[in-house]
DNA sequence: TGTACATCAGTGAACGCGCGTTCACTGATGTAC
DNA sequence: TGTACATCAGTGAACGCGCGTTCACTGATGTAC
């Protein structure tokens, strides 16, 4: 039956809520529209009112899932990614981390949401990085980025909760060395 | 037909090099069981004569591209990792930042596999790391293998081949600055 | 404000496809003599 | 060394399942009057 436009627009907003906490939880290729569209208190056979296609949705749950807020303390953003939380519930976590590599296969559309992001992000922590210049800050702000999304991959693959608890500890204490010196 | 037991060691050897090529290349759910057959120049029915399921190739396959030789400097194998090269020919590269977060969501065979892995190649950076203690030079292993895979993944991600080549030298300059301080 | 009806978001059965997996069969291998 | 045959790796058709997607239908919405 139809709904209101509320309705309507809460429902698109809860497809967009539910998709991209179930990628990031289980993969793109580990949900289904269906698992999506349950979760989002819907059928499946109304999903494709919403989207196109599956492949459109994914490029717009990373950019629902990518509106975040600002950081102002850079060694502060890195010891609360690098978490047992954070590492624990990925449904809530860094698109990054949890879709990157999925997404290199992904359409065009979803490659594009994500590069503007990472974009978007390495110019935020640049503004907050350590260096001199502004090219050193940059590259400092690359190098530590890279080894946040890094580090939690790997805490979460392996299968030793001591040696996951370790890689997120020496990172973040390596990267606090690291942000000393620029 | 039977082939002769010289023959069915290639085979299954063919099969392994074949599944870890293409995993890399295009990720587990990306690979069908008949595509890495064909690529081993078999049909796909004789593949449960050499595996058990799909999932259990995963945990084979990995094993089987993780069979890498020693590394004697550092800069010079972060160097060599952080190379568009290594970008580009993904069926070559790194299990790690291939299919590490892919295998997060696998099997606990697969995640044991890597794990160990893990645990062997962060004790092989932690010997030639910079540091005065071992705890030291372990912390810099880790942070700096983490900054490695994070910024493959990144650099393989965007779709800005300016930025892709920015985020691989960045990274590179970067652990180039950390190695020196420790 | 109240009524009549065109609109259209959501439902759920159905479709087609490709996947992992199975299996009866084939014919080369390699062992027993 | 040569022969007879049991073994078994590989073949390719087939199976069942779950997926993304479609569609005829339903009934609430919201507009026209």
């Amino acid at each position: 039956m139809k709904v209101s436009r509320d309705q309507l627009a809460e429902n698109h907003r809860q497809i967009l809520d539910a998709a991209s906490r179930l990628f990031r939880e289980r993969g793109i290729d580990g949900v289904t529209v269906a698992q999506i569209m349950r979760a989002a208190g819907l059928t499946h056979g109304a999903f494709y009112g919403h989207f196109k296609s599956k492949e459109a949705l994914v490029a717009q749950a990373c950019a629902h899932a990518l509106q975040r807020d600002g950081i102002d303390d850079l060694a502060r953003y890195v010891a609360g990614y690098l978490t047992p939380r954070h590492r624990d519930e990925q449904a809530d976590g860094c698109v990054f981390a949890a879709l990157g590599a999925e997404v290199v296969r992904g359409t065009p559309e979803a490659r594009k949401v994500l590069t503007l992001a990472a974009e978007r992000q390495i110019e935020r922590l640049a503004a907050i990085a350590p260096g001199r210049t502004q090219a050193d800050r940059r590259r400092a702000a690359i190098t530590t980025w890279s080894a946040m999304i890094g580090a939690m991959i790997l805490a979460r693959l392996v299968d030793d909760g001591a040696l996951s608890a370790e890689i997120l500890g020496a990172t973040e204490a390596g990267l606090r060395g690291f942000s000393r010196t620029g």
